[in-house]
DNA sequence: GTGAAAGCGCTAACAC
DNA sequence: GTGTTAGCGCTTTCAC
């Protein structure tokens, strides 16, 4: 049983492809299709199970109703959440979405890039990582439609949707100061990322403000690639150090120090205090405990979508950029 | 700036789209157009960066490139993570993923269904829920390539790539009478779903088979529209049950419990222990303890797109049920 | 060695 | 009220 196509059903029904076309768009009273026929082709229609095709429909109108979701890495619960919050925004609209996991590389993004281009996306949607802007300065100038959120390179002109990075990093890592904490270390990823730097920068401030020295040693970077064993080996680092907190820059590395934590510094648990960007439920009872910065996810999704409709919709370029307030959680 | 096409780069070359054809698709040396032409054309075609319109390609050609990946949630980690093992499996050959996600309601995968057939992907990639055989026999009826995982329907013959849940979910039960629990509780979402309700059966056999009765009133099932509150409220009743265990039939609700756990109920954490299929690494640490029937992502990653690549290629109709063996992590 | 032309399934301006 | 037709960007058969 090959599929039907509208020429099929136009002739068994003995129409002409306008006629059957017009009246499946909803179009038929607009186009004065009489009742009769357009009930007769419905109800065919119906019948045999009729599906358009979308490939051919998007060709015609150069618009294929789908969304590229450029991140990091889809399983990163981060970017998980997100998504979902933005495939459901979309769907409403009668878009959806096509993923694309980087993992940082510039060689991932480049090629998914191209991809999402190829496949004539109306629009994307991107924690980009920023390494090379080749790509992303020739997509600027052609004015496709692009939202970054998460990330941003302080050279790239665009629409961004971000977290107040720094400040609230500055206030995490006061908290920790306030509550006793002197020595404070630092993992994190990927510093090569503007919006992660700027977290750091927020760390550095807080320290200096408070007369504490910074110590170079004391910022550990992980190795992206073998999170888990890394963040190990790193806060074994800081442990042997004696700090009496650690700061991280995202909650994936956080989760981990506090697996490692708990399997190979049980003894030390209660002598360290954790901070980190973004929530995790599990901080709310794990040991160490984790003061939080808890990033606005569900308005994330919203701005980004909105962000996105105006400029899929407007002629004319706008470039916002949006900062929201993320918020201290604070579990002593 | 328009886009470029075939025609552009023909005329503003003067060659036809045919020849220009053939050198893009590395058809140049089969279809004898000179090492000359050839380099030209590729050079121009760098030059002005000029990207094929994979949407037309696709509607000649009666091949998308892209598969649809339909599952409950890709915010919950287990489909997050398989999710992206599957697109980088996937990106290898060529292909990307279209996510779904339905909430576990009918009518959302029908939805998606439709939308996922209208946009003519290649092959489906499913954990369904099944509440309805409707449009999956249409499709299995047309040969539509599908895999699916994680869920089975007992009516609904296809390829199947999915775990041991009854005996798994029994071996870790009796795990757990062995060192000593008593009276167990199960939490549960919904289980009009046949692999949970497999789960479910392990649960109740272990307990058979050891001589403890089986009291349906210990066996919970959550909102699956407030899962968080939900597992607490029902956590809570068999906490007051007193019981000495909880069986969880995903990590969703287990990772809901722990917390339930830790903020209203901390200190009876120590009488309490807690099963569940699925893994976590917070397992590994959390207060209580979790043995878990972990499973194994990587092989039903692989295995899925291993048999959709054999569907989409094989022109006889076949249909796997490939079974994989959980592993029980025993955590006291 | 290269090109003309048909056609994938759909939309929509224009005709009658 | 309904039909004819061109064309979206590409591939591919057949011709020269």
């Amino acid at each position: 049983m090959k599929k039907k196509s509208i020429k099929d059903i136009a002739q068994e029904l003995g129409y002409s492809k306008t006629t059957v076309s017009f009246v499946l768009n909803n179009k038929g009273d607009e186009k004065n299709i009489s009742k009769k026929t357009q009930e007769k082709i419905l109800a065919y229609v119906r019948e045999v199970n009729y599906q358009p095709n979308q490939i051919a429909k998007s060709l015609k109108k150069g618009k294929t109703n789908t969304i590229g979701y450029l991140i990091p890495d889809i399983s990163n619960p981060f970017y998980a959440k997100i998504g979902r919050l933005i495939e459901d925004l979309l769907a409403d609209k009668g878009y959806h979405l096509i993923i694309g996991s980087t993992d940082e590389t510039q060689e991932k993004e480049d090629l998914l890039l191209n991809m999402f281009v190829n496949r004539q996306v109306d629009g994307l949607i991107l924690a980009s990582s920023f390494e090379n802007l080749g790509m992303l300065n020739t997509l600027a100038a052609q004015r496709f439609p692009m939202v970054f959120f998460d990330r941003e390179h302080p050279d790239f002109f665009g629409n961004y949707i971000l977290v107040e990075n720094k400040n609230a990093m500055k206030g995490a890592v006061q908290n920790a100061i306030k509550h006793g904490s002197k020595k404070i270390g630092l993992l994190s990823i990927t510093p090569n990322v503007y919006s992660l730097e700027l977290r750091i920068d927020g760390y550095r401030e807080a320290l200096s403000e408070n007369e504490i020295d910074i110590d170079d040693h004391l910022i550990r970077i992980v190795d992206n690639n073998n999170l888990k064993e890394s963040t190990k080996a790193q806060l074994q680092y800081l442990i042997d150090e004696q700090v009496d907190a650690v700061v991280f820059t995202n909650n994936q590395i956080t989760a981990h120090a506090i697996w490692a934590m708990n399997i190979f510094h049980k003894e030390k648990i209660e002598d360290v205090r954790f901070v980190s960007f973004d929530n995790l439920d599990l901080f709310d009872y794990s040991q160490p405990k984790v003061t939080s910065v808890a990033q606005p996810i569900e308005k994330i999704a919203n701005y980004t979508v909105d962000i996105l409709g105006e400029v899929m919709n407007e002629k004319e370029h706008i470039s916002k950029r949006i900062v929201l307030e993320p918020k201290l959680i604070e579990r002593l």
